[in-house]
DNA sequence: GATGAATGAGATTTCATTCAT
DNA sequence: TATGAATGAAATCTCATTCAT
C-alpha cells in the first residue's frame, strides 16, 4: 500500500542506503505488530527491537523516539485513508449504489486489517492534544467532510444531517472491523460485508435495495 | 446508577466501615476523573491518589494495583450496560419504535457520558487476554445478543443477520459518543439523537418514519 | 515452658487484666508462629497481628514494635536455655555418663522445638550489632562456658581445648536439631539421640560405651 | 574457585560481552560484600549497586531480582561445595586419618569463608519451599551422603547411624564455622582445627590419636 | 551502520508505625 | 481495651534514552 518511506526525523538528516532503508523498514514493521499486540502505550521499544532483530542503538538511529516512529506510520495510514476517502463515488439508492459502497467498504475493511493499529492509537484518548491526538482529529475531520458530501447527494438528505451522519458511520465501521479484529469475532466475511452495505444503504442513502442474505445457522 | 460496592482485591478481605467506603469511593470516583483525562495506562496511581487527596499507601489498603481498581469499576459499568440492554422494548417500523429507539440511545448516551473512560479501557488493545478483556468480549456477546433479538423481530430480519447488524448497531453508539465526548466535536445533542435514531431505525428497523432535522447552517 | 509475661515496654507501664494478658499471650504465640514460618526479617507485623486475630493497634498497645516483641520471647529463650545448661551434671566416659548426655540431649531437643525460632534469629547475621544480637552472643557465651567446664573434668580433657570443643559441642546439637526441624530430615528421634549422644560422648568425654544402634535400612 | 558464569536470568537471554560480564561479576562480588555484612533480607539492591559502583538500571540488566542473584551465587557454593566433599579421601583412625581429616577441614573452612554468606541464607528460614531453600536441601542431601559413605568404612561403624552421624557432622562444622565468622570469637585457626579434627576423628571415626593441644592461656 | 552497556528519572508497591474513634 | 484507617519513608522495578566501541 503505502511505505512510510521518509522515515523519522534522524533518518531524514542522513541519507540511507539499501542496508538503511532496510533496517528502518524493519523497524517500522515490528512496531505495527507490537502496537497491534500491545497498543502505543504499553509497547517498548524492547519489544520493536526485539522483534526487528536490532538493537536499541539501531533504533534511535533512525527515530527520535517512539512516538517520532508513530508518526511515520501514521502518516501512511492517513494518506491511504484519505485516498480510499476520496475513492468513494456517489451512491445512489438502487442496487448500482449498493454495489459501489459494498465494494468500498471491502477496501476500507482491507486497509484497517493492515492500519488497525495505528488508527487504533489514534483514538486512544491518552492522546489528545498531542501530535498523533490533532492528526487523527484532523483526518475525522476530512473524511467525515468527503462522505457527507456523498449523503448530501442522495434522497434521504432532508432526514439527518450529513456531518453527523457521515461520522456516525465512519464510527460503525472503524469499530466494527476493530471488534471483528480484535475480538476474532468470526462473522463470514460475506455476511458482514453484506450486512453493513445493506443497513448504511438503507439508513444513510435511501436505499430500497434487499440483499438476500442466508440468515445464520 | 452505580455503586462498585465491592471494591478491589484488598478491600474484600477486611469489613469496612463507613469512613472507609467513603475513602474506597474517593478513590474509585478519582480514577474516573484521571482515566477520563489520561487514559487507563497513562495514569498514575499518584495521580489518582491526589485527587482522591490521599496516600499511596492508603490507595493499596483498598486496591491490589490499578488494574484492579478498574475491575471494580468496569463491573459496574458492565452491570449498568446489561440492565440498559434490558430496557430496549420491541422496535416497531413506526413512529413509536422511532421514539423508542430514540429515547433508549438518549440513555445510552448518559450511560457513556458516565462510564466512557471504563468502557473505552476495554477496547484498548492492551487488555486482550486479561480479565477486562474477556470481561469486555463477554459483555459484548451479550448485549450484542440482546440488541439482535430485537432486530430479529423486525420487518428487515430477512435482509440482514440480525447478530452483525447488533453488532455494527453497538460499534455505531460506542465509537460516535467516544467521538462527540474526545473530541468535543459539537454537534447538538438532539440532532445527534434525531440522525442516529433515524438511520438506525431505518437501517434495522425497517423504520419508515422520517424527523423533519432541520439541516445544520 | 515459661511465659513471657513481661511483655514489651509498652505492656508494662500499665497493669494488664486478664483479657489483656490473654491478648499479650495470643500475640507472643501468633509471632513464634509466624516467625518459624518466615523468620524475624521477613515476619510482618501484619502476619502476626492477623494469626493472633487481632488489629495492628492492639499490638502496639503491648508492645513497642516487632523487635520489641521478639524480646520478650528471646528474654524467655535465653532463661530457659540457661536453666537447661545449669543441668548438665558432670559427664563421665561410662554407661552413665552416656545415658547423662543423652537424656540432656534430649531436653535440649525439646527446648528447641519450642524456641527454636527465636533460636534461630539470634544466629542471623542482621542482628550482629542490636540487642538481640548481644544477647546472643552473651548467652552463646554463658552456654558454651558451662559446658566446657564439664569437659574439662573429663579425660580428654588434654586433648582438646575445652572452649572450642563445648562450641562446637553447641554448634553441632543447635544445628542438627534445626536441620531436622526445618527439613524434615526423618530421622527416628531415638536413633538422633544415640548418634548424637555416641559421638559426643566419645569426641567429647572420653566415652568408650558403645551403643547399639541398629543401622537404618 | 568460582565463576558464577551463568549469572540471573536476564543475563542469560542476552550474548555478554567482555564488558558486562565484567558488570556483573562486580556485581555479583558486591552482592557477597552486602549479604555477608546485612544477611540477604537487610540487603537492598540500592546498597549492592552502590559497593558495585554502578545503577540500579544496570542491576536489572544482569539479573531479574534480589534473589535471582542469589541464585547464581548459590550455584556456584553448591559446586563448590560438592567439588570439596568429594575431595575427602578415607579416614583411618590413625594418624593419617587425623592429618587428612584436619587438613580437610582446613578446606572447609577457607571455603565458609568465602561462601559464608551464601550457606548461611540457604538456612533461613524464609527460603524454604523457595527454589533456594530445596537447592539448600537438595546439596545437604548430597553432602552427609557422601560423608556418611566415609563413616561407614570405619570402625565405629558399627556404633553410630552413618547418616546421622554425617549429618551432625555438617552441622557442627558449618555452625562451628558461623560462629567464628559472625561472632568474632577469637579462637585461634590452629586450635581450632586441632579441636575439632580431634573430637570428629573420636567421635566418628574411631580415631585413636591424640593431639597435644596446648591448653589456652 | 550497528550494537551492547549504562543510566536515572519515575512509577509501583510494601510495611512499620501513628491516629482517631 | 480494641480497632480500622491512614500515612510516608523506603524499597523494588521499569524503560526511554544516551553513550562508547
Amino acid at each position: 500500500m503505502s511505505t512510510a518511506a521518509r522515515g523519522g526525523a534522524p533518518a531524514q538528516e542522513r541519507e540511507l542506503r539499501a542496508q538503511g532503508r532496510k533496517t528502518m523498514r524493519r523497524l517500522l514493521d515490528a512496531a505495527m505488530v507490537v502496537f497491534e499486540k500491545r497498543g502505543f502505550h504499553a509497547a517498548r521499544v524492547d519489544d520493536i527491537v526485539k522483534v526487528a532483530k536490532t538493537s536499541h542503538g539501531t533504533f534511535y538511529l533512525y527515530f527520535a523516539n517512539k512516538e517520532d516512529l508513530f508518526h511515520a506510520l501514521a502518516a501512511d495510514a492517513g494518506a491511504a485513508t484519505l485516498a480510499l476517502t476520496s475513492e468513494l463515488g456517489p451512491i445512489g439508492p438502487d442496487e448500482a449504489g449498493y454495489r459501489e459502497l459494498r465494494t468500498w467498504l471491502g477496501r476500507f475493511g482491507e486497509l484497517y486489517l493492515h492500519y488497525g493499529p495505528v488508527i487504533r492509537v489514534w483514538t486512544e484518548a491518552e492522546f489528545e492534544g498531542g501530535v498523533a491526538g490533532r492528526m487523527g482529529t484532523d483526518l475525522l475531520t476530512e473524511v467525515t467532510r468527503a462522505i457527507a458530501s456523498r449523503i448530501a447527494n442522495s434522497p434521504t438528505a432532508t432526514a439527518v444531517d450529513p456531518q453527523i451522519a457521515a461520522t456516525a458511520f465512519l464510527a460503525m465501521i472503524e469499530r466494527f472491523n476493530y471488534y471483528v479484529l480484535s475480538r476474532q469475532i468470526d462473522f463470514a466475511p460475506d455476511d458482514v460485508l453484506d450486512t453493513i452495505a445493506t443497513l448504511a444503504h438503507q439508513g444513510l442513502f435511501g436505499g430500497n435495495h434487499t440483499a438476500r442474505v442466508p440468515r445464520r445457522a
